[in-house]
DNA sequence: CATATGATGGACT
DNA sequence: GTCCATCATATGG
């Protein structure tokens, strides 16, 4: 029986967060992913993220409690992040593994080749029908259309420098499940 | 298989 | 106008 990962999951440091979450699924209506893929993000002192330059309005729900979603749009496609812990800070799923609900995924990616229907942070949000409107959502709320589940694999997890970032910090803040054809490259 | 390049839209300076 | 936490294509090995 799976459940629902609570707050504190996700109240603790976001490199902490993003290792922990690998493996488990994500579920947005009937579709649901596991996830093989994370980046951590931190505040002032994280050149790449969103909140560096302080508390903007796109960017406020970076400060709000630890499991909210904060979704933000790249080059027009839509990255999914969840807050974590000291505050500002998230992670960003960056790939999912399909587990369910494959047919209506690819029908939201308008794509066959299962191989890329998840396999990047741009792809999942729209494999998953995932847009602004999420914002704000809380990912530990049961009533919630957007929640992740608890599972019991125990993946082999690597880590690497982020990708696409164009100052990165020295600690590689990159999680991914090893040997998963679904991590992007 | 690999690397390179242009398109994309919202928010900032 | 400029900057991106990207993707799909095109081209070469």
């Amino acid at each position: 029986m799976s459940t629902i990962l609570p707050k504190s999951f996700y109240d603790r440091d976001p490199k902490i967060v993003a290792k922990d979450i690998l493996g488990k699924i994500l579920v947005k209506d009937d579709l649901e992913g596991i996830v093989v893929e994370t980046e951590a993000y931190y505040g002032a002192k994280d050149p790449a993220s969103r909140a560096c330059k302080g508390k903007m309005n796109f960017n406020k729900l970076m400060w709000s409690e630890a499991g909210t979603i904060f979704i933000y749009m790249v080059h027009s496609y839509w990255m999914f992040n969840v807050v974590t812990g000291p505050k500002p800070s998230a992670i960003l799923i960056r790939a999912l593994e399909p587990n369910k609900g494959i047919e209506n995924m690819i029908k939201n990616r308008g794509l066959s080749d299962i191989k890329k229907l998840t396999s990047g942070p741009g792809k999942l949000t729209k494999s998953l029908d995932i847009r602004k409107e999420y914002n704000g959502l809380k990912v530990f709320d049961k009533n919630s259309l957007i929640y992740v589940k608890n599972n019991s694999i125990n993946p082999k997890i690597s880590k690497s420098h982020r990708i696409g970032v164009k100052k990165d910090l020295e600690d590689p803040l990159r999680f991914f499940i090893l040997n998963n054809k679904y991590v992007s490259k």
